[in-house]
DNA sequence: TTGGTTAGCTAAAACATTTTAGCTACATTT
DNA sequence: AAATGTAGCTAAAATGTTTTAGCTAACCAA
C-alpha cells in the first residue's frame, strides 16, 4: 500500500476543475439529476481521467462522511460447520451481487464470544449484522436491536421477543422424521438432542413429541439430551437406549448425528438391524453408505438470500421503523437407501 | 445506527479539554510517552466519561487517517468446502486475537471472479489478503503484489514466481498415499486428478508418478483428469479404470474422492474388494464406514495460523522489503478400518 | 530577575469524500 | 434595458481521527 492512492483531487488537477465536479461526475454516472448537470464533453474527460489514473475511491473516506460501509456483519455458531458454511457460501454471493461485502464471525455457542463479536463488528461500522444467536445471548441481541441497527437473526429466534428472523418450520420437520421413522415399523423411537435450550432445538423436540403422540406412542423419557461440549457422552447414551429396546433414533442436528453413528460403527452396531435412523442436515456420509437413513434437506439457499435481502431492505429503510420480517422455511425430507 | 455515535469531541466537551488529549489518552492507555505526558488525574477522568458515554472510535475516520483498516481479506475457492472452512475458521480465530477482521470471498475457480474479488477487498482497502490463486490468475497476483499490498498465497503457488506462500508438501503427501496402496497388494494404480494445472495438482501427480516408478510399477497413462466442473465424467472415468483391471486408485482432492465414492457406491462396487482407494483430506465419511481407505490429513490449524501469522508480519513490515517466505507443512497418513 | 527547563495542554492540519449553498455568464423573456 | 432563468461550475463545510508544532505557566538554577 505504500504507492501512494490516486484520489479525487488528483484527478480535478488533471482535468482541471473542482473536485465536486469529479464528485458529481463518479456518482451520477450517465445520467446527471437535473439538480446538478454538468457538461457532456467535462464528463468525459473526467471519466477518461479517473480510468487513466486508476482512480479507485476510497471507502474509508466515503464510510466517514456517509455513514455506511457496505459492509455486513454475519455471525454463525461456527463457520467450519457444513450448514453454515454452506450458509455463508449463499450469504457471500447473495450480498457481492448487491455490492456488499461480509465479515464472519463463530460464536462456539459462547455468549460472551457474541457479544464480543458484535461489538467488534459495530465498532467496524457494519451496516447491518445477520446473527445466528446462542444461548443466554437475549441481551447482546436487545442491544444491537436498541442501538437501531439492522438485524435479521438466523436459524433461532429468541423466545417472547420480535425480531427480524428467518428459520427453519422445525416443528414440521421433526414431525416428518418422527413419521418416516414410525413408518418404517419403529414402535420405541428416542431422540438425541442437546441440552442447549434454542429456538430450533426445541422446536424440533416438540416436533418430535407431537409425532409420536399422534401415532399413540410413548411420549415419557423418549429425549435425551447431550451438553454441546461433552459429545462424549454420546456412547452411553446410546448404550442406555439400546438396553431400553429402543429402534428408532432421532438426531437433532447433523453433528449429533455424525457423531452418534460414528459410535454405533465403532459399537460394531448395524443400521437398520439395530436401529433406524433419522436425522437433520445431509451430509456426504449418507450417500456413500449403504444404510437406510431419513433426513430433512434444509433450503440452504434460501436461507442465505432471505437473510441477505432481509437485512438490505432494513439497512434500506434506515431509522424508518416497520414491523420485524419472519421468514419460516419450509424443509424436503429424503429417504436414503431405502 | 441513527443513535449518533459518541466521538473523542463528547468526551473533550465533557471533560472540558481539547480533542487532541482525548486521543492521546485513549492511546497511550496508562503509559504515557515522555513526550506527550498527560496529568495522572485528567487521564482518569477522560477514561470514566469514555466509559460513561460509552465511547467507541469511528473505525473509518481511524482508517481514513492512518491508512490501515485492521481488515484482511481471505479469497479461497470456495467457503463451502469443508476444507476452506476448515482453515477459515482458523484464520478467523488468529486473526481475531490479533485485532483484525476477516472478509472472505470465493473464486470458484474462475480467475475472472478472484481478479474482481481482489479489486473490491483492495477497493476496501483490506491491510493484506490472503489468496488461493486458481488458473490463469497470475497477473492478478502479479497486479497486487506490484502495489505492493501484503500477500500470501494459500494451498497453491504460482509457477516461476516468488511470493509468500503456505502450502502442503504435495509431492510427499501423494508418495506416502501411493506407497500405502502399495503395501496393500495394489500393482495397478491409477490417480483421479484434475485438468486445472495448479500447482498443488502438479506435485501430487508428480509424487504419484515417482512413487510407482520407484515400485516398478506402470507409470504410463495411470493419471485420469476431470474437469473441475464436470464431476458427471466421473462413472465413465471409473468404468475405464475397471475394464482395464486397476485395483488401486488415488483421488487428488476431497471434492474427487467424494464423488468418486458416491459413483461407486452407485454402481454397487465394494471397497476394497473391487478397489483399493486412497486420498487427500479427511471426511466423516471414512470413519462412519467400514470399508479400508488411506488419506493424508492436512494440517488444517497451521496452514490458518502460519498464513495469518506471515500477512500480519508482512503488514507490520510496510513498505519494508524483504524476500518472501514460503512455508511447506508436512502431513499424515491415515490408514482408516484397515 | 533572568533564562531555561518541563509538565500539561491545545490549535490546526491532514486524510478523501459528499453535499450544500451559491456563484458566473450567458440566454431568454418582458 | 431590466429582470428572470439556467447551464455549468466551485468553495467550503462536514465526517472522526491522529499527529505535529507549539503554547502557557510553573518551577528551578544562577
Amino acid at each position: 500500500m505504500s504507492i501512494r492512492k490516486v484520489s479525487i483531487k488528483d484527478i480535478a488537477n488533471e482535468v482541471g476543475c473542482s473536485i465536486a465536479l469529479v464528485s458529481f461526475v463518479m456518482h451520477n454516472k450517465e445520467t446527471n439529476s437535473n439538480k446538478y448537470r454538468v457538461n457532456k464533453d467535462t464528463a468525459r474527460r473526467i471519466l477518461e481521467a479517473a480510468d487513466r489514473l486508476g482512480y479507485m475511491p476510497d471507502s474509508s473516506a466515503r464510510a466517514l462522511r456517509c455513514g455506511r460501509t457496505n459492509t455486513i456483519g454475519v455471525i454463525v455458531s461456527d463457520i467450519s460447520n457444513k450448514f453454515f458454511a454452506d450458509i455463508a457460501r449463499c450469504i457471500e454471493d447473495r450480498a457481492h451481487a448487491h455490492n456488499y461485502v461480509v465479515i464472519f464471525g463463530s460464536t462456539d455457542e459462547k455468549a460472551g464470544k457474541l457479544d464480543v463479536l458484535i461489538d467488534v463488528f459495530i465498532n467496524k461500522d457494519v451496516d447491518g449484522l445477520i446473527i445466528v444467536p446462542c444461548e443466554n445471548s437475549d441481551l447482546s441481541i436487545k442491544k444491537v436491536e436498541d442501538m437501531k441497527m439492522p438485524m435479521v437473526l438466523l436459524d433461532r429466534e429468541i423466545e417472547g421477543a420480535d425480531y427480524n428472523s428467518v428459520i427453519l418450520d422445525n416443528y414440521n420437520s421433526a414431525m416428518l422424521l418422527t413419521d418416516s421413522l414410525i413408518s418404517r415399523g419403529c414402535s420405541r423411537i428416542e431422540m438425541i438432542s442437546y441440552s442447549m435450550r434454542l429456538s430450533n432445538i426445541k422446536n424440533r423436540e416438540n416436533g418430535f413429541i407431537e409425532a409420536l403422540s399422534n401415532a399413540g406412542l410413548q411420549t415419557d423419557k423418549v429425549i435425551h439430551r447431550v451438553h454441546h461440549d461433552k459429545l462424549d457422552q454420546m456412547a452411553s447414551i446410546l448404550d442406555d437406549i439400546k438396553a431400553r429396546g429402543t429402534d428408532g433414533i432421532l438426531f437433532a442436528t447433523n453433528t449429533l448425528s455424525l457423531t452418534g453413528l460414528k459410535n454405533m460403527i465403532q459399537k460394531g452396531w448395524r443400521i437398520p438391524d439395530d436401529f433406524h435412523v433419522a436425522t437433520f442436515d445431509d451430509s456426504d456420509v449418507f450417500e456413500i453408505n449403504n444404510f437406510e437413513i431419513s433426513y430433512i434437506r434444509q433450503p440452504v439457499i434460501q436461507f442465505g438470500t432471505e437473510a441477505v435481502d432481509l437485512i438490505l431492505k432494513n439497512i434500506k429503510m434506515k431509522n424508518a421503523y416497520s414491523a420485524h420480517t419472519r421468514i419460516t422455511l419450509a424443509s424436503k425430507l429424503i429417504v436414503c437407501n431405502k
